[in-house]
DNA sequence: TAGATTGTTAATCGATTAACAATC
DNA sequence: TAGATTGTTAATCGATTAACAATC
């Protein structure tokens, strides 16, 4: 009986939401905004499920991770359920955020209706490009200027930001990054196409437009060999 | 001995490569390029695995399901794995990829230097907007002309895009897709903030820049509360 | 040979899902 | 009560990882 390494420290039971039920929830948060936005009231998870493409077993079971919201026999009420789900995923509060890059990217993400509308106020924008500095940016309504990237480590302060969106090229992305989180921020959502190295505690998710492409020409080229070598079958 | 359902076709097994290990190859690939360019022609997984942020051990299994690319002893010729990788995520052909919604994401895309030095080639750029329609924008170094969306239809057969990506306003995606899809895109890059319908076959990748930072929002707030609760234990 | 590093094994972990008891 | 739907169980699946034999 080979009784070898012992087991984990099992970090995901102790109360916490599965990472994979995490990614989930904002998927069901919309489907349930847009269901509230045409008056339903209530939703059964095969409903939910359907709106979002996920399966229901599997809805069900990311909705018990947050607690019991759901009537048996009836179904859940979409209000309520929105509510329960917004609050884990912290969208009740203000998320004050800071975008540096404000290329063609950033401005699509300065200008991105689904940020307001769920807690998060872009609070400073800043570029290292002269002649993007000083430019004005319509953010939620208001205007906002685009300041010097040098400027960011004395604003920081009053920001008071904890996340930060790195849009620039490359090049400065890895710079920018020490920089925020030299002044507290600890989660980083990152376009640059590098591997951000961050100490300890400081959340990083990047999102990479090429490789995306690139997983769908992988199935896409799986797709074609597929019907060739069904065509030679025959 | 409860002896019920029967296992399952075992998918993965026959002969395809993982999806998690899909999702990691543009990353090694990445890595790579960067190797290479700085002259580099040998790498361990060790030193592949710390450039990309992964375990060593996934990273040689990973590795693994393309072929037996190392030497034992040596490591990987950096040149010939960088082949090995491009080829099997179908980088070594082009790829004619059409762009609907031109606002400043679509700018983005259409001017991201990564997609041209992969493969893929934007051949179609559309709007619904007659103030986008007929603007000129640079697409690796040539100019290309915004089309109407209307005119998707009569020219799609041309253009023999299998590749579609969508950035327009939520309204109009479904729209866009079935267009997109009945002319014989099969895989599809969607950035608007709904979950498309789209017959059996056809992939489509979703990425959704709220649901980015909704994720980060999440850990964001258990990592404050978890400085909170720290504080009243002490 | 001695040292290094791959490729593979096997254990563990986390995620998925069908099924169904609980219960409205 | 009869019908419907949740919340949970338990089986299965796929992904991760330490360890190490194979081998340069």
């Amino acid at each position: 009986m080979p009784q070898s390494r012992l087991p984990k420290a099992q970090t995901s039971a102790r109360g916490g939401i599965p990472e994979a039920t995490v990614t989930r929830l904002p998927m069901y948060h919309r489907a349930l905004v847009a269901m509230a936005a045409r008056g339903v009231l209530l939703v059964s998870s095969e409903e939910l499920a359907e709106a979002t493409a996920v399966n229901s077993a599997k809805l069900r079971k990311d909705l018990s991770f947050l607690g019991s919201y759901g009537t048996r026999g009836v179904g859940y009420d979409v209000e309520f359920l929105l509510y329960q789900i917004a609050r884990a995923l912290g969208l009740t509060q203000e998320w004050p955020v800071v975008i540096v890059g404000v290329g063609n990217l950033g401005h699509a993400l300065a200008g991105y209706p689904g940020f307001a509308s769920r807690g998060f106020t872009v609070v400073g924008l800043f570029d290292a490009d002269p002649r993007r500095i000083g430019e004005q940016i319509v953010v939620a309504g208001t205007s906002m200027t685009v300041r010097d990237v040098r400027e960011l480590h004395a604003s920081m302060h009053e920001l008071n930001a904890s996340i930060g969106v790195i849009a620039t090229p490359e090049s400065g992305a890895q710079q920018v990054c020490d920089l925020l989180v030299e002044h507290g921020v600890t989660s980083i959502l990152n376009f640059a196409p590098v591997i951000l190295e961050v100490p300890e505690g400081v959340d990083v998710r990047r999102v990479d437009l090429a490789t995306e492409l690139q997983i769908l020409a992988f199935h896409e080229q799986r797709k074609s060999q597929l019907v060739l070598s069904e065509t030679s079958a025959s």
